[in-house]
DNA sequence: TAATACCCTGTAGTCACTCCATGGTCAAGC
DNA sequence: GCTTGACCATGGAGTGACTACAGGGTATTA
């Protein structure tokens, strides 16, 4: 048997937050841990080295659902890894596809940025005004690198690229 | 009186889902529309710019609350503008940092993918084995650009970057 | 008259936590 | 023995920005 942690110790040895790891443990990620008298959890070896893979994963920003998956192969080495490699791929696209979008946006804000320099009134506010002209359909500096600007679809479009998640 | 539109309508014509626009509606960012007879919505073309306005930040990811603070200068014009200039450098501000992530986060899964070539069985799949020695904190490929692999802070601050947003 | 395509309200669910109220346990200091 | 303070427990609510759904009303068309 060996040493066994209190949850702030966990805590403090992954860097976790302890509401957090008692919420990995109700969502099913981190097995239910033995109690020592007092009804305190204990946690073991086992849970330390979990919890590091539980978090190495979503600093991968794979969601708890595919973390959930990524376990079930460690708990099953003889299964195909298949479905390992689809995940991966898939978390890829996701990020690459942010990361296009947030591209953009950034030039957005750069440009939008630029075209208020010094402080006047609202009414006189370049930002201002480029953003109702781009609520306008009007041609806009800050859409300088997409086709069209306000269209339905390509505002929606864009704003659930960035949503989607699963 | 110009002619009114009923939700679905003004839906359509901004690409925006009617359960968003009664949502925005209940948020206090829409103003409240008047009715028909028969109970339905009555939106006319101030509702429809307003929208369009919404959701062009939206799609610039600036949060409810911000547009609502834009909404506000749209309607007082006289205000001092410096307020609008914080609000898009704060945007700005934290989507290049969350760019900056974004980009670490598309090396670190590229390298991991590459980890994978063909199928075997989980036991011997180089991604389950990069996480998992992620977790052990041994060295790992997939962190090539960054200095400490596993470490509780690192980790969590990674994740705190990404989560973040106000 | 029936089907359908709309519209209404209100509530609950999503994700991954985060915070809080309320109370129990334990060790140290007085 | 008592208090203080640091821990721990549970359950429930809140976050943002929607999204989904149940259960009903209305309008148009066949």
């Amino acid at each position: 048997m060996d040493t066994t942690m209190r949850i702030g110790e966990l805590g403090k040895a992954t860097g976790v937050d302890i509401e957090t790891i008692r919420y990995y443990e109700k969502a099913g990620l981190l097995p239910v841990p033995a109690r020592s008298q007092n009804g305190y959890r204990a946690y073991g070896s086992a849970h330390l080295e979990r919890l590091a893979f539980i978090r190495h994963c979503r600093a991968l920003d794979i969601s708890l659902a595919d973390v959930k998956r990524l376990l079930d192969f460690v708990a099953h080495p003889n299964a195909d890894c298949e479905g390992i490699d689809l995940l991966i791929d898939a978390q890829l696209d996701r990020v690459r596809a942010r990361l296009k979008s947030m591209q953009a946006l950034e030039q957005q804000l750069a440009a939008l940025r630029g075209r208020c320099g010094e402080r006047h009134s609202a009414a006189e506010c370049g930002i201002l005004h480029e953003l109702v002209a781009a609520a306008h359909g009007e041609a806009c500096a800050c859409h300088f690198d997409t086709p069209s600007c306000s269209t339905e679809t390509s505002v929606s479009d864009k704003i659930d690229s960035r949503r989607k998640k699963t």
